[in-house]
DNA sequence: ATTATCTATAGATCTATAGATAATGC
DNA sequence: ATTATCTATAGATCTATAGATAATGC
């Protein structure tokens, strides 16, 4: 997960990677069968540390979920690490043929139908804005997000994902 | 461009670089003496066809630099290679000790500064809610604008990217 | 005379596989 | 008997440089 953090899939070395273990580059490849395979691995284990967050609370219902983005982003200030493997292999998946490619792409439409029934229904708690379209808010949040994180990776010092995050959350009200 | 777009700084290789443009990879490095050098050329480039188009119009007051921002969101559709190059570096550029990584963090600083200025213009013109903070309102801008690229590039059809940074500036309003 | 280009190559990598040896599990 | 590990290596790359040749500019 570091190594794919810092130099990207492509930029990554199994050498690299088995050096950190303390294995020969071999010993490695014996555990995971391609470089490949060892990414896709990486990627369901990152999932697994923060699907877990976010899904963990049974599918919550609109303010809850909104909520739950906030304390997401929250958190992701405790992990830079992870936050950094997200931003990097989603750069670099944009690439048509990049083995996360279809991955992120999936990824990117199961976030935009979460978080639009969780906008559709906040408004319907009368907690969102009902003239809002969920869909545009559900794409402009997590688009926020992401921007962020770039941000705060190049200048932690000038960027405060959680503050940004809950004044636009604050901005949806009625 | 393309190559870098298509494949990133570490991804790309000169050779790729060089057929393209029907040179051989000794040859190119006549005009360019080294990767890095040339990745550096490529972004001033790319600075060149865009800060163009944002500054051009000589530091345009309040409104009309928001305004400026959605006409370059909708700019940007029509030129997804660019675009992928931009998304494509600056997920790379996070990493400490990429050859681009001063020149992001120096690019934002300098985004966050224009914007957050043309925010409290608009402030005193009345066209932006007095109680927002236009720092967090740049941030959030430049975010935005960042993460829906990525979300576009994946997924073309599910992201309307002019309609989401709309419904944003309209937000912004008193 | 300078500039643009090429071929050839040094010296590092990189991924994946073959085949040997050591450790572990039944 | 199976699993984990290693060394060695094949076969591709990669960047950058050296040195030769062709094209261009004065």
């Amino acid at each position: 997960m570091a190594v794919f953090a810092e130099s990207g899939y492509r930029g990554g070395s199994l050498k690299e990677i088995a050096d950190r273990v303390g294995l020969s580059q071999a010993g490695l490849l014996h555990h995971f069968s391609s470089k490949e395979h060892l990414l896709a691995e990486v990627i369901a284990l990152r999932d697994a540390s923060d699907q877990a967050r976010r899904f963990a609370e049974s599918t919550p219902s609109g303010r809850d979920a909104l909520a739950g983005l906030a304390e997401q982003v929250r958190h992701n200030t405790t992990v830079p690490g992870l936050v950094q493997l997200y931003v990097t292999l989603s750069g670099e998946a944009v690439a048509e043929g990049h083995p996360a490619h279809t991955s992120f792409v999936e990824r990117y439409r199961a976030l935009r139908r979460y978080l639009g029934v969780a906008v559709a229904e906040g408004q319907r708690a009368g907690d969102v804005d009902p003239a809002l379209d969920p869909a545009v808010i559900a794409t402009a949040l997590i688009a926020l997000m992401d921007g962020l994180q770039i941000q705060w990776l190049l200048d932690p010092a000038a960027v405060d994902m959680p503050t940004v995050v809950e004044s636009y959350l604050k901005s949806l009200g009625p």
